[in-house]
Parts: C-alpha cells; structure tokens; sequence
DNA sequence: ATTTAATAAAGAATAATATCTTTAATAAAA
DNA sequence: TTTTATTAAAGATATTATTCTTTATTAAAT
C-alpha cells in the first residue's frame, strides 16, 4: 500500500508524532549523502548520525514505506524519495503569513522551507507602514485582503507572525476564510474548531530545555 | 526543598522534558492574567487554555515546587514567579549568535528572547560584508574574535544559524572555546562531546507534522 | 557449497508519559 | 454547624514510545 502500516486488516495505523518528526532531518542527511555519491546507507549508520537506536530508524522507516536488504541497508536515493513523497516536500505548499514583523520577515526569507516545498506566497498586515511594500519579492498586503486572495489562490496553510495579544483572532479570521491549518509562531496556544489543525512553534520550549540543563550540568 | 522533587530520601527526580517544554506556555499565560489583574487560577481552567488534562498540569506546576489550594487554585502572581525562577527567565542569559543571515538576524531582532532573560550580545560571521555592520545593535564580528570575547564575557550559550553545511564545523570551534550548551538551528544534528548540552531546533519536524495532519485530514 | 558477519524485520520487554481514580482539603452555601 | 461543590494531591492504570531480543535474510568470505 502507501503510506502508513497496515495493522491487521483494519484501519491505517497512525504513524506516530516522533516518528514524523525525526524523518525530516532524516531527509535532510540523505539528501546531502545522496549529493556526495552515496548509494547505500544502512540503519545502524543512519541511526549514528542522530544517537538513534538502530531499531528505532528501522521502524520509522519502515512507517514511511520503505524496506532495507540484510548486509546492504537501503539505497539512499529510493529513501529520499520516499521520504519526500510520504512528507509530502515534494509537493507545493503554499502559505499566507500573517504579521511581517522580524520573525515573520525572516520565515518570508528563509531559503529553507524550499527544502520541504513550502512557499510563502504573500504576507499581510495591518500596519500601514507595511503594507504595500514587499518582502525578497513576496508583497505585503492588507489584511483585509487575505480572505478574497486565500480563496482565488486555493491556500490551505496559514502562519501567524503577529504579537501573542493578535494571534488567536487572527486565527479565529483564518479559520472564518477557510484555512484548513495554522502554523503558530506567537508565544500562546490559539484555540480552533476540530476540523483546523493548528501546530504551535513555541520557541521558548527550546530554550526552556536547554537553561534546565545548564543548570542541571552541575550535579 | 527547591527546585525539583525529592523522591524518597535519594537524588532529586529529573522533571521531564515534556513538562519543562510545557512549563513556558504556563508562564506566557500566567504573565498575561497578571498583568490582566487576575489573582487565582485553577489547575483545570489553566490546562482549558492549553486541551491538556488538568492533573496534568497539577503535576507539571507540582515539579516546579508550586502547590494550589482547593476551590480556589494558585495563585497567579506566586506562579509566575516560581515559573520563572524555575526556568531560570528571571535570570540573565547572554549568548553568542553565529551566522549572521536572516535567521540569525531575526533571532538577534527577536524581542521576544527578553521575555527569558535570554540576549544575544554579539554576532559572529566569516563573511566580510557582515563583519563590521550591527543589526539592531548587535555587532557582528569575524568569526575569529569569538573565542577572546566569549572568554572574557564569560558566554556559556552560543546560537548556530549557519548554513547545515557550516553547522558541524562552528559546534566544535565553540565545544574547543569553551562554550557550555549550543542551540542549533541548522537542519542537522550536530555532534558534541557529553559535557557540552545541545539543541537542536529544527523547523521542519513542526512543518512535516502539519503537512502529515493535512493529509490524513480526508480520513 | 558452506560458513560467517552484518543487517532488516518482527516481536517482547521496558521505560516514559499521560490519563484516570480516589482521597483529602477547603471555601461557600444551606 | 452541616452539607455541598470544587479542587489539589497522591496513587493506580493505561497508553505510548523506546529499547532489547530473537529470527530471518543475504552478501561476502572461506
């Protein structure tokens, strides 16, 4: 079949959340051996690169579809297509942002979400001094036209950029206009009917863990 | 006693990493209902803001040495304190950024970091049309300088936002300068000896998760 | 051919985490 | 007072994820 284990002859197993979240910097290493010639890789290799348990790279593999040879391992570049076909960054994304702040500047500008086909195609705000200008070439709108341009364009993916205070009623507009998920930046959790996936990227989480450690090390 | 739970009279419990990276998300709220003038929360409304299980954040609040009161809560202004406290956000946290680009850019512009305590105080670049400028303030040098100035700053935090093909290289010229814990934003995992704390920070794996959702969202 | 070493794959065991249940505390209502 | 409702806290259970173990496969070496 494709894309997710079978269990049984029932329903498709969901493939659970480490597992999709590793299998990009998976992609992201195999991309790169692939580049240098490599042909083959094996679990145990991959596995070194991240301190990963070699089974546990077999599995999350394995949920993405793919089958390694005993004493060889897998070819590098049937893995990254694969791969790229189950994350689906061999697909066009494109994405409204809303909040053309620093960080929302610098998603606009960030060369790497081509990597996963991921495009942001226009941004929108409500500061006057910021509409009308554009960004490397993506423009900056009102947000009063995000609506009619999300629906023309057929935009699923929605980014909030904007100050925590905004985020969750530029969210409630979002899910008004028919955005089907929502990338979070702002530092608070925004709320959203069933139907409207949200993902929140707190970036204090992050740092969060790391001042634990530090102060931690000394034990 | 401080800053973690005793179990039975042995070495203290470690809190969980998924507590810590939840614990951030609390304190963002808490700061928020303060300043709002909010005395009292309760555990089951908290965990409303967030769709986790109240007991959960019971527990979670429990690890930061934080108790509540039945049929009344905790008290908003005493959380946010412990909150910080136990994160260390109340504290001064000067780091060095190297890779001066547009991420590294937007993290230096970020003025969210001050609501940690984190300030990146100096940037780093090999490339000369950096090295010389300030973004918003924040020199950027040659990368040479990094080791005398992170020396003499006394700097344990260094911020990567390299290109991934740089990433590894930089880790170790900051593990041989001294630097304590790394936060690295370029798509790979980078590799340090076991005293130095590392973070990886990988936009894609949030990306590939909602990518995943929108495409089992037909099911 | 036969053996050996490396490996993927499948399954079992373990560990970590989240949820559910019970108990105890306490403020407000009767 | 006494009762009731709400809640935190502690403990038990269930779920999820990771790691360990075993088996089967296969390429290379003998």
């Amino acid at each position: 079949m494709e894309k997710s284990l079978m269990h049984k002859d029932k329903k498709p197993v969901a493939v659970p959340e480490p597992t999709i979240r590793r299998m990009p910097a998976y992609l992201t290493l195999l991309r790169q051996l692939k580049d240098e010639g490599q042909e083959f890789i094996s679990a145990p290799r991959l596995a070194s690169f991240f301190n990963l348990d070699p089974t546990q790279v077999v599995k999350d593999l394995a949920y993405a579809g793919a089958a390694g040879r005993p004493k060889v391992g897998y070819v590098v570049e049937k893995l990254v297509e694969i791969l790229e076909e189950f994350l689906g960054f061999n697909r066009k994304h494109e994405a409204f942002l809303v909040g053309a702040g620093f960080l929302g500047s610098a998603l606009i500008q960030y060369q790497g979400f081509r990597e996963a086909g991921m495009k942001i195609v226009a941004a929108f705000d409500t500061d006057k001094k910021k509409i009308g200008k554009d960004i490397s070439g993506v423009p900056v709108f009102d947000l009063a036209k995000f609506r009619d341009l999300a629906g023309r364009l057929h935009i699923s993916i929605g980014i909030i950029t904007t100050p925590s205070s905004a985020a969750q009623q530029i969210a409630d507009l979002m899910v008004g206009w028919g955005i089907k998920a929502i990338w979070n930046f702002a530092p608070i959790s925004i709320k959203v009917p069933p139907h409207v996936i949200v993902q929140d990227t707190h970036i204090y989480a992050n740092l969060a863990v790391i001042l634990n450690k530090l102060n931690n090390a000394g034990r």
